[in-house]
DNA sequence: ATTTATAGTGTTTAATAAACACTTATAAAA
DNA sequence: TTTTATAAGTGTTTATTAAACACTATAAAT
């Protein structure tokens, strides 16, 4: 069959669908990979199965795609039902097909990961009780596929690292350079040079150092900064955000 | 509705599909962003439509998603129907899902983009004759939302081009410098110093120059290069390619 | 007062990127 | 055969950015 013969019949908005169509509908998942930043450690969240097939089994948070609505907006209903939060950063990732991923039936899942503060939010809305959050070096193994979207979302996260402050998202309002140095750390997956980050990281401007100190950390206490998110928007707008680490 | 009990019910291998389930069920399309590149121009295989809904109107060229096939796998197919083409480079780039992206019916369109050599190949396999090769610089208004493909697409192109050789796909075996340099102009949509380029280029060695020249560029004639597959590979495991332009 | 733990702070060197202009080879024209 | 026209080819200097490197400061606990 020809695409333009394809085409023709189903994008004719006066037809119905005719049955080859209807054969090749499928239903659409959308699986997310949420990471979270605790103190030291990027950790991700993830769900122990207690229903066939897999049971037992650790897997990413998922559902379907409804009819009226649009794949950001179920990746968003997704996270609120598991964890009773909104307003969080997502990003589409890539989309996953092959035959046969999931044994019960044909679903191709859409794939998105969000970047959380663990500890900003209290996760009373949760509601799958045997989610947890996992650190990513100890993460076992997943269902399905799963295994390779959290890679995929891994590299994506370090090549987002590396070009935008993502910070924001993952950190708590008020935070240390060590906090900051920390969370780069993690996501990049080797020691920096402590002198250079902050040299870097001043250089771009866009951190507010407050009179606070948080005393926990240490004798001497660590000065708290903000991000200063007008002068960081408006950089993005300027020149695109050269960040490298 | 939990979204535990969401995935316990679709993903229990012994169930039939429910009524909901099956409402939710959509089309999923592949929608191709094709460049080429031709001498001098960056260009776009677009068709313009014969056949209703915005006949008449421009578009990308696409199919939908067969039972038995994954999408990299329908992508390929939809490129051969096309083009006749087959072993060229795509990539998955978005996945689209507007509830009224389609005014005919709700489809979800999977993107793909792909890189290739215009005059390497000879167009007789084409099966739609209302394609046509289109300048990026003037390309019409395109239906749906090919635009914002399209615009993401080049986006992708061009973080691609700063990382990677892409060369190896729009290019000709052989080419000459100034043809690579044209190339990486067309995607980048500036002008390139001639002496950093070169020198930029041939600190990467993944260049063979070859005896042979191009006499059709001017009465000194140009040298003609290939690239050095191997070395190129070779290069992209050890240090992951570091090829900023 | 001393100990202790982590915060905080600059400079030097190396590597990479950017700016810059003239000569050369050849075919075509005179 | 000489001249002319055209694009190819070729290095150096300067500016910017990245990387390597070690000591002092602060405040709480003892």
């Amino acid at each position: 069959m020809k695409v333009s013969d394809n085409l023709e019949v189903a994008k004719d908005a006066n037809l119905q669908l005719n049955y080859y169509q209807k054969e090749d509908q499928v239903l659409l998942a959308v699986d997310c990979i949420i990471f979270g930043f605790d103190k030291k450690d990027l950790k991700i969240l993830l769900i122990k199965r207690n229903f066939e097939p897999e049971k037992g089994k650790w897997s990413l948070i998922g559902g379907f795609l409804k009819k009226n609505e649009n794949l950001d907006q179920a990746a968003v209903r997704v996270l609120k039902t598991l964890t009773g939060l909104g307003d969080i950063y997502m990003e589409q990732l890539y989309t996953y097909s092959k035959v046969d991923r999931d044994p019960g039936q044909r679903t191709i899942s859409v794939c998105y990961y969000a970047l959380i503060d663990v500890n900003a939010h209290n996760f009373d809305g949760i509601q799958i009780d045997s989610a947890s959050w996992i650190e990513l070096k100890n993460a076992p193994e997943l269902i399905f596929d799963h295994d390779e979207m959290v890679q995929k979302a891994i590299a994506r996260l370090r090549r987002k690292a590396m070009t935008n402050p993502i910070g924001f998202e993952l950190l708590p309002e008020k935070f240390t350079m060590r906090q900051l140095q920390n969370l780069y750390e993690s996501i990049l997956d080797k020691k920096l040079d402590k002198r250079n980050f902050i040299n870097k990281i001043n250089s771009l401007d866009v951190l507010v150092k407050l009179d606070e100190k948080d005393m926990t950390v240490s004798r001497k206490g660590a000065y708290l900064y903000i991000f200063d998110k007008e002068k960081y928007e408006k950089k993005v707008e300027e020149d695109g955000f050269n960040f490298k680490i």
